[in-house]
Order: structure tokens, then C-alpha cells, then sequence
DNA sequence: AAACCGGGGCG
DNA sequence: CGCCCAGGTTT
């Protein structure tokens, strides 16, 4: 028999929930999007929370819903102001596809987030994690909502070895979680597994003498909560070199692109740029070279103001400033604009466009 | 199963 | 500097 089956059988599962209820009520974070129930503020937060940091999402949140008070209001946004709303944050496809997702829910479902886990599931972002957050935090249903926090704290307290990296480990805490979770307040249990995760049961020295379940967990006993959880997974990053232009019109306007609809950072809007695939000789010259053929575009580039590294999970983009000029016939379009510096806040930029125009403005101080 | 998709904070 | 974070989609 499987470890995890003989330790889950061992937990007394009524007080184990009655534990954690009782101290998560008592001890959680007074967050903006547990102020009620309501489902899209719900979702809006399970999707800003994913990969982000609490402390980072709570501003966010705030003018999100600001923005957009109903899904209603989501829906019918400019794709642009949403992109705008989301800047900074990263991973932008998770926006792109909660706009989708609600107008789905819109015009399918009159508007109501459903509350069957089959329906919730088909819509874009939505996959098991955030599906069970739903329906658990807003509907009552006791769906498992497995996330990192909760792999970790039980991976302690039932000492489970398997490799949390591994997408097929999700289905052991899945079925672990279905097994303790409280049928009476799903809500607060699974709030209380992810708080616990994020305050007492951390990553690293987690707390254990403050842990209000410490009595059930079977990593403490055998003293090996600083072992867990198993996680294998390596980040190797690949280095990219880029030549980046700030370049402006005989108007004194900067000329902004718009990236592609999929792949990294679709859709938003960054200053144009060639990869550099070997370390070039004369680079200033060869870089005009590059703007011509890959982007067509005629400019009269000046010097390097400056070095910029952007790191990004898998990639590091190295990139050298230019300023230069771009000549008076340029004509626009949905791809290419040129804009007045205060045009640029309608536009959502990546953060290493916003290093480099903070590097430009420096340089032109001076 | 593995790769891809951002950005910031912390020890 | 490496690791982590309230994951999901694509290949």
C-alpha cells in the first residue's frame, strides 16, 4: 500500500479540518478580494495570484476591479486597456484569456460564472487549480484546489516523496485533499491550506512550532519538513543578444511596435529591435542593416546610451540601447505607431521597454 | 512529458 | 546568485 494511503488513514480527519478552520479564521490576512463571495472577484484574483506574490497582486487587483466592476465591464473592454491594466504584472496570457473566458460567460451563461466543475473547466485559463478555487471560495463546493502551497503542506503532513515537478503528482494531492477536505466549509479549508503554505508552512524553515496542525503531520514527527517537498526541476536560461532603438520623427515622436498576437508578451507594444545572432564587428552599422531588412525601416542611428538585461523565466534578453532618427515619410499603421510621450501611457509596454524609456529619459536629462 | 509564458522578492 | 511564487496552454 501506498505511503501517503497509509498515512492519510492515520490522521484524524475531523480534528485535522477543525484545527486548520479554527486558525485560519482566526489568523488570516485581511486581503481585498476577501471581502465577498462574488465569483469574478474571485476569479480575477485566482488568476492574478498565479506565479504572482500576494503583496504584488493587491494594488493590481484593486484597480482591476476598479476598471472593471463585472464581468459585464470585462467584456466589453478594449483588449488595449486590459493589456494596460495587467502591465507589469507578466504572463499576460492570463488576462488575455480571462477576457475570453468572460465574455464566454457573458453570452453562454447570461453573465453567471457556472458552478458545475465540467463547465468551469472548458473556460480559457481555467484549469483544475483555479476551477476548484472557484467553486470551493465562492460556491461551497468541496472541489480540491491544489496549488504549490497546498502540494507542500501536504507533502509534509502526510510525508508524501513523489516529485511535485511532475504534472502527474497533482492527481496524489488531489486525491488526498478529497479525502480531508471539510464538506461543511470547503471555502475556509482550502483558504486555509494555501495560508497556512504562504505563512507558517514555507518553502524554506517553515514554522513548525507556530503550525496549528503540527500534531497531525507526519514530516514533523519524523523530522523531515526541511526534506519536502520533492521538487527536481532545473531552470536553464538561454541568452539572448538584442539591438533596441529609441527613434524618433522630425516631430520629436517615438516609434512604438506592437509584438504578435501569440508568444512572448503578445500583443503588447515594445520599441523596435533586431537579435543579434553573433557578436558583431561594427555593430552600430550592421544594426541599420538588420532595421532595413527585418523591419524595413530607414534610420539614422547614433550611439549606444545603454546596456539593459531583462530576465525572464527560461530567457535573459541583453540588449543595447540606440537612439536614432527614422525618416519624415514614415507612414503608421496597426503594427507601428508614433507617439508623443505623453500618447505612450494608453499603451501597455513590457518591463524591459520601461527600462528603456527610463534609460532615455536619463540620457536626454543630462 | 516537456517547453513555453514575466516579473519581483528573498535568503 | 538560485529559488520561489494561490498555473495553464501548447507541442
Amino acid at each position: 500500500m501506498l505511503i501517503e494511503q497509509k498515512n492519510l488513514e492515520k490522521i484524524n480527519i475531523i480534528a485535522f479540518q477543525n484545527d486548520l478552520i479554527t486558525w485560519f479564521k482566526n489568523e488570516q490576512r485581511d486581503l481585498p478580494w476577501r471581502k465577498d463571495q462574488d465569483p469574478y472577484k474571485v476569479w480575477v484574483s485566482e488568476i492574478m495570484l498565479q506565479q504572482t506574490r500576494v503583496d504584488t497582486v493587491i494594488p493590481y487587483f484593486n484597480r482591476f476591479i476598479e476598471w472593471f466592476p463585472t464581468i459585464e465591464d470585462l467584456a466589453e473592454a478594449e483588449e488595449d486597456k486590459v493589456l494596460k491594466a495587467w502591465e507589469g504584472l507578466g504572463y499576460y496570457s492570463r488576462v488575455r484569456n480571462l477576457q475570453s473566458a468572460v465574455k464566454e460567460v457573458q453570452e453562454k451563461y447570461n453573465g453567471e460564472v457556472p458552478n458545475t466543475p465540467e463547465e468551469i473547466s472548458s473556460l480559457k485559463g481555467v484549469g483544475p487549480y483555479t476551477a476548484g478555487a472557484i467553486l470551493s471560495i465562492a460556491y461551497g463546493i468541496p472541489e480540491p484546489a491544489v496549488d504549490g502551497n497546498v502540494m507542500r503542506v501536504i507533502s509534509r503532513v502526510l510525508s508524501i516523496w513523489d516529485d511535485i515537478a511532475k504534472p502527474s503528482s497533482r492527481k496524489v494531492f488531489e486525491k488526498a485533499v478529497r479525502t480531508l477536505i471539510s464538506h461543511e466549509d470547503p471555502s475556509s479549508f482550502n483558504q486555509a491550506l494555501m495560508e497556512l503554505g504562504a505563512l507558517i508552512c514555507t518553502p524554506t524553515s517553515p514554522s513548525c512550532l507556530l503550525c496549528p496542525v503540527r500534531d497531525h503531520c507526519h514530516a514533523f514527527f519524523e523530522g523531515v519538513q526541511n526534506e519536502l517537498p520533492i521538487k527536481t526541476k532545473k531552470t536553464k536560461t538561454r541568452d539572448v543578444q538584442l539591438a533596441a532603438a529609441i527613434l524618433l520623427d522630425d516631430n520629436g515622436k517615438m516609434l512604438i511596435h506592437k509584438r504578435p498576437a501569440s508568444g512572448l508578451l503578445a500583443n503588447l507594444w515594445e520599441f523596435p529591435n533586431v537579435e543579434l545572432h553573433h557578436s558583431l564587428q561594427n555593430e552600430r552599422e550592421q544594426v541599420v542593416d538588420l532595421f532595413k531588412q527585418n523591419l524595413t525601416l530607414e534610420i539614422d542611428l547614433k550611439k549606444i546610451i545603454g546596456q539593459i538585461e531583462h530576465v525572464f523565466s527560461h530567457l535573459v534578453w541583453n540588449l543595447n540601447v540606440y537612439t536614432g532618427k527614422i525618416h519624415s515619410g514614415f507612414q503608421e499603421n496597426e503594427e507601428w505607431k508614433l507617439v508623443s510621450f505623453e500618447e505612450m501611457e494608453k499603451f501597455a509596454f513590457p518591463v524591459s521597454a520601461q527600462k528603456m524609456l527610463k534609460l532615455y529619459l536619463e540620457h536626454i536629462k543630462k
